[in-house]
RNA sequence: GGGCGCGUAGCUCAGUUGGUUAGAGCGCAUGCUUGACAUGCAUGAGGUCAGGGGUUCAAGUCCCUUCGCGCCCA
């Protein structure tokens, strides 16, 4: 028998069992396999391409994992689809740069065919890192099936979606106002703006008025847009305007004459409650424009610059512009007040730069019928929601759907599949250049420069994974062979495991194309995880030295902790915080990695114990009949536990399933069922090897989805029946073996253990001193414990006595057990009598509470009997207690 | 402005449909090289459950309100 290393090394379960589970297949799915327990399916949000792992992959998957594996070892036929997105601004930033810090070329300059080759190549070098990153901490996916929004099928799935929202009429293309990325040089869509508040200036304006009417006050926080006004707003019921309405001001520095409109957005408490209207450049002047039919001057171009219509300005940035447009009013007298204020600017969520809302010509896609056609799905709970509270999201942003922006003036991504007539200029949608060619005949035509929303095509995810449209051809299994039963077998998939983040940006938008496409859900539950924060609830960034990278933790503590540490946290909460102090983007301590990796190297542990005495790859069968109540004990928490665990994951709550699993091991199998076994190991009985084998090969099972290492390196140990602790049963628990009361008599041997315990600390006994223990007789299956006790407790004698203790003691009462150390000449009388005093006075007032109860007429009448009854039940237990610490408290003299 | 989450031990968090004495881990204190484990063992201290009001026989839990923190939408 090799001996086991002194110490859990996870470094080396993980090189060994990795690479072997995977050349087993036990990670490979395929559509025949189902059994009657039936199959499902799981398709990973796919990270980007071109990303790394951050914290938030790192829970995610650590739950996808565990489900994977609970739910494989149930016997069902489990399907993950990995992969990733092509990430289209992020990518395309990344390739530029590249390219240009190797070759000093820009984009532009080497034209779109050639920096697409570049950008594939690059992708596929770089592509896929997180992928590789997620075998490191143990991940079981099915990496044949691995998928990229811009492979073959894939496009394929999106341009035939495209196609059919087109025939549906609901992809148009217009003139709207959209959000501007001046450094990406893209629009974006509302979902990829985030509002950040920050602490900027309110700027008062006055604009000259005309023709009699009064000059008018308009405060802004974006002074340079003034160039674009075109009109000035106030309030229809706001009768300090009322009579200035229809005339006209000047707008200054252009010396132009524009409007004071009536509009319901003026706000008569703000300011003067006049404001100022540029409808190129603000949505919601975009819209008083509409309602007034006002010019619309864009001042501010793509580029973020001023336009040449912005006069004297034009060229500058709107940085420049601002200080030029403010130094001029000033001189004019025209700046009335400047002050600091705090309001919310939109930026781009990639690159966080400030957008520009401009009116552009771009595609957008209309939702509200698709979206209608979800919601009584979200409604009648057709998805399920975990927690539930986020269906309401989901549902409130359906509701209010608004159309999206699906254009990107980008060249990486599924290029838009629509074509232009040259000289007809029509507008044709076809799936391919042949098909285009077809439509158009001789006429020359174009394709689209556009591409598509990379939200568009992961949109699709759940069943394009699968092979829609065409199963056939696309569910890829590998080395060129396909599932062609995929769609079938494992759509609707079972769950989609993610942050909050993306509810609507993602969930709800492949709730909707499911329905376009397959007429079914996408998935049975979403499963929305908390956002992990650094330890005093920041968010973490890289960039702000808060981040925490999963690998250095997996580094330091192993894959296994480095999934139990997340688990361990994972509640129904929205955020959790996570207990690392962190140096310069290092983890210089986790106290939560400690306590699992000091979990892992217990349990290591306590099989390294057993096996040293039962035996390496022995494999036992328990007995038919088991008398010794410790064995029916442990064994019938076990069938608990699995019940807890079982639950846990069954309900989503990683923290209860975790915690039950590590409360068993620790403080039930290895504090007391092991203690208690080492004299029976060492007398060779056979019995105490059986239940521990038993108990420690259902360990491993139940350990499995969370620490899958460990859980297969000892299993392997144990020589069980089956090929591997990944496919092995899951324990389920056996009624049979729960014991009520054999786990009643062990509380109660753990309560007289504890107090001996104690008394002996009281007293300034050491460990190795001898002392003798007497009870009171009488307790029923308190004679079976007395070795337990005499072992656990250290003591030399345990004495069951119906007469009480004669010598001089110090002693306790614990359910209804006297318990006396016979220390003649070591009490400290005095000490002992202040001790037992106050145990009493503490029993006393514990009875007066009871006692109030049961005289508040009240809770006698109302209560439910069972609780009246366990409050008589304790006042005659207390009281039988106090009768006994006085009789204590006189025997001591 | 609307919606959601949170506030429980020094720290990170549990706490079922309201019902014994509010739990865990870490940290802290004291004592232990007990033949698996010092990544360990034993014992202990530590809580006005954010504040106020209400419902109830009974509130950490339900309702109202105030304060503080965070997220989302407009």
């Amino acid at each position: 028998m090799a001996e086991l290393a002194k110490a859990y090394d996870p470094r080396a379960s993980e090189a060994r069992w990795y690479p072997w589970w995977e050349e087993q297949g036990f990670f490979y799915a395929d559509s025949g396999d189902t059994t009657d327990a039936g199959a499902r399916c799981i398709t990973i949000p796919p990270p980007n391409v071109t990303g790394t792992l951050h914290m938030g992959h790192a829970l995610q998957h650590s739950i996808h994992d565990s489900l994977t594996r609970f739910e494989r070892m149930q016997g069902k036929n489990v399907c993950v689809v990995p992969g990733v997105d092509h990430a289209g601004i992020g990518t395309q930033i990344k390739v530029s740069q590249d390219l240009f810090r190797s070759t000093g070329q820009t984009a532009h300059e080497i034209g779109r065919e050639a920096w697409l080759q570049h950008a594939v190549a690059w992708a596929e070098k770089h592509g896929g890192t997180i992928l590789d990153q997620l075998r490191a901490l143990g991940c079981s996916y099915d990496w044949r099936r691995r998928r990229y929004t811009l492979d073959e099928g894939y496009y394929h799935a999106v341009l035939a979606a495209f196609r059919h929202f087109y025939n549906q009429g609901w992809i148009y293309r217009g003139e709207r106002m959209v959000n501007w990325c001046p450094v990406c040089q893209t629009v974006i869509s509302d979902l990829e703006v985030e509002q950040n508040v920050i602490g900027g200036k309110l700027y008062a304006l006055r604009y000259p008025g005309l023709d009699g009417a009064p000059d008018v006050v308009v405060t802004t926080t974006r002074p340079e847009t003034m160039l674009g006004d075109t009109a000035v707003a106030v309030n229809p019921r706001d009768a300090r305007w009322a009579a200035a309405v229809g005339k006209c001001v000047q707008l200054p520095l252009m010396d132009r004459p524009i409007p004071i409109v009536a509009d319901d957005y003026a706000d008569p408490q703000f300011g003067s409650g006049a404001v100022k209207v540029t409808p190129a450049h603000d949505p919601n002047d975009w819209a008083i424009g509409e309602r007034h039919s006002l010019p619309i001057i864009k001042v501010i171009g793509p580029d973020g610059r001023i336009t040449e219509d912005g006069g004297k300005y034009a060229g500058l940035t709107r940085e420049d512009a601002r200080r030029a447009v403010l130094a001029d009013l000033e001189a004019l007298g025209l700046l009335v007040e400047i002050k600091e204020y705090e309001h919310s600017v939109p930026h781009h969520d990639r690159c966080h730069t400030v957008i520009e809302p401009l009116p552009m010509e771009q595609w957008f896609v209309a939702m509200r019928d698709m979206a209608q056609a979800v919601l009584p799905w979200y409604r009648e709970g057709k998805i399920r929601f975990a927690p539930d509270r986020f269906r309401e999201y989901g549902i409130e942003w359906l509701e209010n759907i608004r159309d999206w922006c699906i254009s990107r003036q980008l060249w990486w991504g599924h290029r838009i599949p629509i074509y232009y007539g040259e000289t007809s200029g029509r507008v044709v949608c076809a799936l391919s250049l042949d098909e285009a060619r077809a439509e158009f005949g001789d006429e020359p035509f174009r394709q689209e420069e556009d591409v598509l929303d990379t939200w568009f095509s992961s949109a699709l995810w759940p069943f394009a994974v699968l092979g829609w449209p065409d199963p056939e051809r696309f569910a890829y299994t590998g080395g060129g062979t396909t599932d062609a039963g995929s769609l079938a077998t494992f759509h609707p998939t079972s769950y989609m495991i993610t942050g909050r983040d993306i509810l609507y940006l993602w969930v709800a938008r492949m709730a909707m194309t499911a329905k376009q496409f397959t007429g079914e859900v996408p998935f049975q539950t979403v499963v929305v995880h908390p956002t992990i924060q650094t330890r005093d609830g920041q968010r973490m960034s890289r960039s702000l030295g808060t981040g925490i990278d999963p690998l250095e933790l997996i580094e330091q503590y192993g894959a296994d902790a480095t999934r139990l540490m997340l688990l361990m946290q994972c509640s129904t909460n929205q955020d959790s915080r996570f207990d690392a102090e962190v140096k310069d983007n290092k983890v210089t301590r986790s106290a939560t990695g400690e306590t699992c990796r000091n979990f892992l190297n217990k349990i290591w542990n306590a099989a390294r114990f057993v096996l040293m005495n039962i035996g390496t790859g022995t494999r036992y069968e328990l007995p038919a009949e088991l008398t010794e109540p410790s064995d029916r004990w442990i064994l019938s928490r076990l069938q608990a536990v699995a019940a807890g665990v079982t639950e846990g994951l069954e309900n989503f709550r990683f923290d209860e399933a975790t915690d039950r699993l590590y409360a068993f091991v620790w403080s039930e199998f290895c504090d007391w069922y092991i203690e208690l076994a080492k004299p029976r190991m060492k007398a060779d009985d056979q019995t105490v090897k059986a239940v521990l084998w038993h108990v420690l090969e259902s360990i491993c099972r139940l350990l499995q989805p969370f620490a899958p290492f460990l859980a297969e390196e000892l299993w392997q140990q144990l020589g069980a029946e089956g090929k591997a602790c990944i496919v092995a049963a899951w324990p389920v628990a056996n009624p049979a073996l729960r014991d009520e009361a054999a786990e009643a008599a062990f509380t109660l041997t753990q309560e007289i253990v504890r107090t001996v315990r104690n008394l002996r600390v009281e007293a300034g006994l050491g460990e190795r001193d001898e002392v003798r223990l007497v009870l009171s007789a009488g307790t029923p299956g308190l004679e079976a414990m007395v070795d337990y006790i005499a072992a656990l407790a250290r003591c030399s004698t345990v004495t069951l006595s119906t007469e009480g203790c004669a010598e001089q003691a110090v002693a306790a009462v614990v359910g209804g057990v006297d318990v006396w150390l016979p220390l003649a000449g070591l009490i400290d009388i005095e000490a002992e009598r202040a001790r037992l005093t106050k145990e009493r006075e503490k029993a006393e007032a514990d009875l007066d509470v009871q006692r109030r109860k049961l005289g508040n007429e009240s809770f006698v009448a109302k209560a439910p009997a069972a609780v009246v009854d366990q409050v008589k039940a304790r006042e005659a237990e207390l009281a039988e207690t106090i009768v006994r610490l006085t009789e204590r408290i006189a025997a001591l003299g």
